[in-house]
DNA sequence: CAAATAAATTTACGCGCGTAAATTTAAAAT
DNA sequence: ATTTTAAATTTACGCGCGTAAATTTATTTG
């Protein structure tokens, strides 16, 4: 009988003693009420655990502090690590983090959007699918809604960009290959689903030819999302087929080097640096599992805590000036060489 | 001028000449009105393109069309691949899901719970993070809301479980080494933060016991989800030491698995069951990645495929006898052995 | 202490939709 | 064609909260 049952802010409001209206600016702004009313609110909550409905609150606030996060594809370990640096960022700055997958369709990222509008986000961050989206309706969502881009670029859409530089990362790792042995094949999907892909093939070859070697562009089959499946399946064909024209390969990403790996380890292939290695392996991204395999991955390095940090915090400084940015901002951050076993 | 902009139902309504409240039951159930009446309505929705507010749908409606999915962890692969499965019957069943993951954290897991109450979800199905939930407080959700677990059970709570049974798998495995080779060690963590590890654990012993061998566990040191991580640093630890009392290791989870078959690779060991080989490694879950792993990883499939299939079935079944089940049915299905090539 | 200012309360309406009851209209059955 | 039945419309209110305007109360200033 002490614990009458609270259903909301009404309810709240009797139990409490402090009006409704008033409540209603605390839960938005702790510190737009007067710091007694406050010490009686906070000590109501204590007693009775009151949270107001936020989909109500949604509803009616022009502006709420609800920010939303779209990946391409949560099964993806590295969008799911990304997701989980910018959820704590945006949790720390005092928003709300509404996390949504694609499931590599770009209907269901233009879903996203239309889902995300309807709870009035603050603002959103998000890493498009890239070539396969639906750019004009991305756009038409960013004139509405500050919206800060990440991981892939597409031109002129949203307030800002930021990314890793593929040009001076594929240029590093190009040049760290060339340096160090024979110069890499790029190994890459025919239609890569993945973005990023088409920029660090131009780049390769472009590298490549400024230093003077012939390109290898090992362009495999497959669709979708599974990777290393296809770094694998099509990676056994090109080197038992035993006609590769180097003995370095370079993988357009980490995934599609996992598989790649796989497939040289069962074939017998030792892969590495040292004198006795047959073959070098190398990928693209960092990706949270290339630390573990076998040889560890060679690779490029995307900061992707940085990259979280930094598109957070644009978005948030856009969010506070309350105005959208005068210029598209775009903030390309050079990967780092991971020098490990396989290359 | 052709295309008034719609901003919701009522606009609809009168655009296209139907009264809200039958629009309104159209949306909820699209057969629920006259063919002839559903027929202008979907050409009116052809030409202005109108979507409900869900998040005003919810708040109203007793009852959703809504799913909740709560899993542990969306960065673990494992889960993210579940969720994904189970999102596609979800939608198959003509429901939405609403994925939420509780990043290891128990009052996150409560707090995914208490936003789902808020969006009237006709179910929800749940993988919960084992021991260190909030049983208590998860229980009172079910008694509100039908609740489906999997992946790790806990005792009487939820409608129904569905998952792997932990024993028969385990027996599977142990039984398979020892036929095959030395019995094998049990490498878990001290404190794991996964569910189904105790079980596992009892399991191994119990299994080494009737076989006539002594258990072995190797508990190493560790907090939380990086699980390869820890496998690797703690594996290393354990091989470089050499005074494993057997060339066998059999770990609590593919994940770890995956970080002392690292960890083996770089000292030198040859892992595997040729005559040759100096350590045989095999884990449990078939995780995406373990089928890629130097040499490939043999382990005790899960298949999150049935899994996600059949708790998703029972909470549809659940959901449209509208009454709780009259008594809460445990589902274990029966691991399969996967041969690979580390043991 | 009164006057000036700041904050809280009261009142009232809105958001986008669900839903119930009474009524009208349309379709099906006789 | 008339009756029966089913479905759509009208009307009205509710969900949980935001928010604005007018008013009252509390705090600060002089």
């Amino acid at each position: 009988m002490s614990q009458p049952k609270i259903r909301n802010m009404e309810d709240f409001a009797s139990v409490s003693g402090i009006s409704r209206p008033t409540l209603s600016k605390y839960f938005n702004d702790p510190a737009s009420v007067r710091s007694s009313t406050r010490a009686r609110i906070e000590t109501a909550l204590e007693r009775f655990d009151f949270h107001p409905n936020i989909y109500a609150m949604n509803q009616n606030r022009r502006l709420t502090k609800n920010i939303g996060i779209v990946v391409p594809n949560l099964s993806d370990p590295f969008f799911a690590e990304m997701a989980r640096n910018i959820e704590n960022w945006v949790i720390k700055a005092g928003f709300r983090p509404v996390l949504l997958g694609s499931h590599g369709d770009p209907e269901q990222e233009i879903e996203n959007l239309d889902n995300l509008r309807l709870i009035k986000p603050a603002g959103v961050l998000m890493a498009p699918l890239g070539r396969m989206s639906l750019a004009s309706r991305i756009a038409s969502f960013c004139e509405d809604v500050p919206t800060v881009l990440f991981d892939s670029n597409i031109d002129d859409i949203g307030e800002a960009f930021v990314g890793s530089n593929n040009v001076q990362s594929v240029c590093l790792i190009v040049d760290y290959l060339c340096r160090t042995g024979q110069p890499p094949a790029f190994f890459e999907m025919k239609t890569p689903a993945n973005p990023n892909a088409f920029k660090r093939r131009n780049t390769y070859v472009r590298a490549m030819e400024e230093l003077g070697h012939e390109p290898r562009l090992i362009q495999v089959d497959g669709e979708g999302w599974n990777l290393e499946e296809i770094g694998f399946r099509e990676g056994t064909k090109v080197l038992s087929e035993g006609k590769l024209p180097t003995d370095t390969i370079l993988c357009s990403n980490d995934r599609l080097a996992i598989g790649v790996l796989s497939a040289a380890y069962q074939l017998g292939f030792k892969v590495g640096i040292e004198g006795d290695c047959d073959l070098r392996v190398a990928g693209h991204d960092d990706h949270p599992f290339s630390r573990y395999t076998c040889p560890t991955l060679t690779t490029v390095s995307q900061d992707y805590e940085v990259i979280a940090e930094k598109s957070a915090k644009t978005l948030f400084e856009l969010i506070e000036s309350e105005k959208r940015a005068e210029q598209r901002t775009v903030t390309m951050l050079d990967g780092k060489l991971v020098m490990r076993g396989s290359a």
